[in-house]
DNA sequence: GGGCTGACCTACT
DNA sequence: CAGTAGGCCAGCC
């Protein structure tokens, strides 16, 4: 199957991130990885911002491979997706979160779960 | 149809 | 560690 079916692509997009849990975060790559789409990480920034409010998707959990969050140091957005990591619990080292210990690394079942 | 953009990634210099 | 280069692909001029 092609995978340009956006459609497809966005609902397993919101569905894996979803399923990260409360206190964890995960990369984009991660995040296309786990979905089934290696390499695609720009489409699951572009899937997010399309997200319907209505998913109540913890968009916040989702952040780049360097362990920051994607948007501009002192914006709205920074300011309140940060907010919201650290009343989960997660601790921030100046701009930065602690990959080793806040990274959720799906089962590798999962993973292997694309046809 | 071609060119640019984007809540990015990896690899290399 | 910072900067560059190439790659991915839907969506909007």
């Amino acid at each position: 199957m092609k995978y340009s079916e956006s459609a497809e692509f966005n609902e397993r997009i919101w569905k894996t991130i979803a399923e990260i849990p409360y206190g964890r975060v995960m990369s984009y790559g991660k995040v296309a990885q786990a979905a089934g789409f290696p390499g695609l990480a720009r489409r699951v920034g572009q899937a997010m911002h399309r997200a319907p409010e209505s998913l109540g998707l913890p968009w916040h959990r989702v952040i780049n491979s360097s362990g920051k969050i994607a948007f501009a140091i002192g914006s709205d957005q920074y300011n309140l997706q940060r907010a919201k990591l650290e009343s989960e619990g997660i601790e921030f080292n100046k701009e930065c979160i602690d990959m080793q210990q806040f990274m959720y690394q799906p089962s590798l079942d999962e993973i292997l779960w694309k046809p």
